[in-house]
DNA sequence: CACTAGATGCTCT
DNA sequence: GAGCATCTAGTGA
């Protein structure tokens, strides 16, 4: 179960926890294949490494909040708050599964294929019809936006670098439902050495 | 299919 | 003003 206790544990440690759970927001559910885990002050490649400023902020909170970040002039993408609270860090959403809401999802993602609608984490804020205002919300509240368990599939987890990072960019903190179709490519950020 | 280039605007220095 | 935890459309095989 994801209780905050497990959320409460390192960032690199709740990542692989999270694959096959759910995310709800409303009427649109999906089923987690991907995620990255970022370690907070320990981490070159965290948005916290610097401490906290107005946008990490509740990256140092409780865990189980929603932690929202706008990047590349046009994408929105998620985290999930883990740690202790006072101690900064998150896991990235980086590709899911829509398993309810499909026809909702469509239309936010104007005319893609089942596959992509949620496949990369730009993609999945929008598949799901996230918001700014909803960073900071608290997952395990029972709210419309909320985290649920998975449907306890067996699965095998497979492990790599993270996507697009130029700093710890050889560090193994992303991880996927091995062999899912349902996982964003791998690229490596032009900036890492 | 693989690979590349350019758009785009928030966040912090 | 520089730097981005990206995406899409375009090209070429």
């Amino acid at each position: 179960m994801l209780t905050a206790d497990v959320l409460a544990r390192p960032a690199p440690e709740v990542a692989p926890l999270l694959l096959g759970a759910v995310l709800r927001n409303g009427p649109v559910a999906v089923r987690l294949t991907e995620v990255e885990a970022y370690a907070g002050r320990d981490d070159p490649a965290s948005h916290a490494f610097r401490g906290p400023t107005p946008r990490n902020g509740v990256m140092f909170g409780p865990p189980g909040q929603l932690y929202l970040y706008f990047s590349y002039g046009m994408h929105w993408a998620a985290n999930v708050v883990c740690g202790p609270d006072g101690t900064a860090g998150g896991c990235l959403l980086r590709a899911a599964r829509v398993v309810e809401g499909v026809e909702l999802a469509h239309e936010r993602r104007h005319g893609v294929a089942e596959r992509d609608l949620a496949r990369g984490p730009g993609r999945l804020t929008q598949a799901l019809g996230l918001r700014p205002e909803d960073r900071g919300t608290d997952l395990l509240a029972g709210g419309d936006l909320r985290l649920e368990a998975g449907s306890g599939e067996p699965f095998e987890v497979a492990t790599g670098p993270r996507v697009g990072v130029s700093q710890a960019a050889d560090v193994p903190w992303r991880f996927w439902v091995a062999g899912s179709r349902y996982v964003s490519a791998y690229k490596r950020s032009p900036r890492a050495p």
